[in-house]
DNA sequence: CCGTATCCAAAAGGATACTG
DNA sequence: CAGTATCCTTTTGGATACGG
C-alpha cells in the first residue's frame, strides 16, 4: 500500500509553506514582534539608554531569562546595542539604533489602530461570549 | 522564617504586570497578530470572502485545528463573518468586516516597514553570528 | 463539505541556583 | 551588576479519527 497520502501531501505543503516564510520579510518582522516582550523592551528603550536592572523593573515582569533572550535578538537584528563599560561593577547599557528607532513609528501605528477600535473589539468579544 | 521573599515578589509583579496587559489595548492586538496564521487568514481574505476549503489550500500548510481556530478567533473579536448557506452540503463563506477590513493598512504599514528594512536586519543577524 | 474531539510531541517560558 | 545553567510546567500546535 502507499504510504504517500494525505499526510505526505500535508507535509510537502508544509514545506512550502516554511519556505515561503523565509523568503517573506513581512511575516519575519511579525514573528520578532510576536515575541512576548519585543514591544515592551523597544518601549522601554524608546526615551534613551537604560542598563539591564533598569529594564529589569521597567518592564514588569519580565524573568532574567526573557529579558536577556529578547535583547540578543534584538541586539542580533542590529535594533539595539549592548555598551558594557568594564568598571567595578560592571555596567551594560542598552540603546536602540537609528534601525530600532525607526520601528517605533510602526508600533505606534499599532497601538493607534488598537487604541481606536479595540473598543468595537470588546464588544464583539462580549456579544460573541453572551450568546 | 519568611517565606515572603524574592519569589513572592517576582510573582507580585508578574501580576501587575498581567493586569497591565488586560488594559493595554495594543499589547491585545498584538497578541492577536502574533498568532502564527492571523495575518495569512487576513491576507487571504483581503480580496473577498473565501470558503473553508479555499482558505485551506490558499493558506498553504495549515491544519484543520490551527485553521478553524484562528477564523473562531477573528470571528469572535468581530473581524470576520462566518455565514452558513444551508444547502447539501453545507456552504460556508467567511469574509472580512469593516472593522477587520480597517486593520489591513495597519499590517500594510508592517509589511512596509519590513520590506524597506529588513535586509540591514538580515545584514545584522550575519554580521553576528560570523562573530 | 465543514468541522469537532482526542492524543501526543515540541517549544516557550518561569523558578531557582550559581558565576565572574 | 549582569548575566548563565538547569529544571520543570504550561502552552502550542500537528496528526488522526470521527460526526452532522
Amino acid at each position: 500500500m502507499p504510504t504517500r497520502t494525505a499526510a505526505e501531501q500535508r507535509a510537502e505543503a508544509r514545506r512550502a509553506y516554511d519556505a515561503y516564510l523565509a523568503d517573506c520579510p513581512a511575516r519575519q518582522l511579525l514573528d520578532r514582534l510576536s515575541d512576548k516582550w519585543v514591544t515592551l523592551v523597544l518601549n522601554a528603550l524608546a526615551d534613551g539608554p537604560r542598563r539591564y536592572a533598569e529594564l529589569s523593573r521597567k518592564v514588569a515582569g519580565v524573568s532574567q531569562k526573557m529579558l536577556t533572550q529578547t535583547l540578543r535578538g534584538l541586539e542580533r537584528d542590529g535594533l539595539v546595542t549592548r555598551t558594557v563599560t568594564p568598571c567595578v561593577p560592571v555596567r551594560v547599557d542598552y540603546a536602540l539604533t537609528p534601525l530600532g528607532a525607526s520601528l517605533l513609528p510602526v508600533v505606534a501605528a499599532v497601538k493607534a489602530w488598537a487604541d481606536g477600535h479595540m473598543g468595537e473589539v470588546a464588544a464583539a468579544r462580549a456579544a460573541y461570549d453572551a450568546f
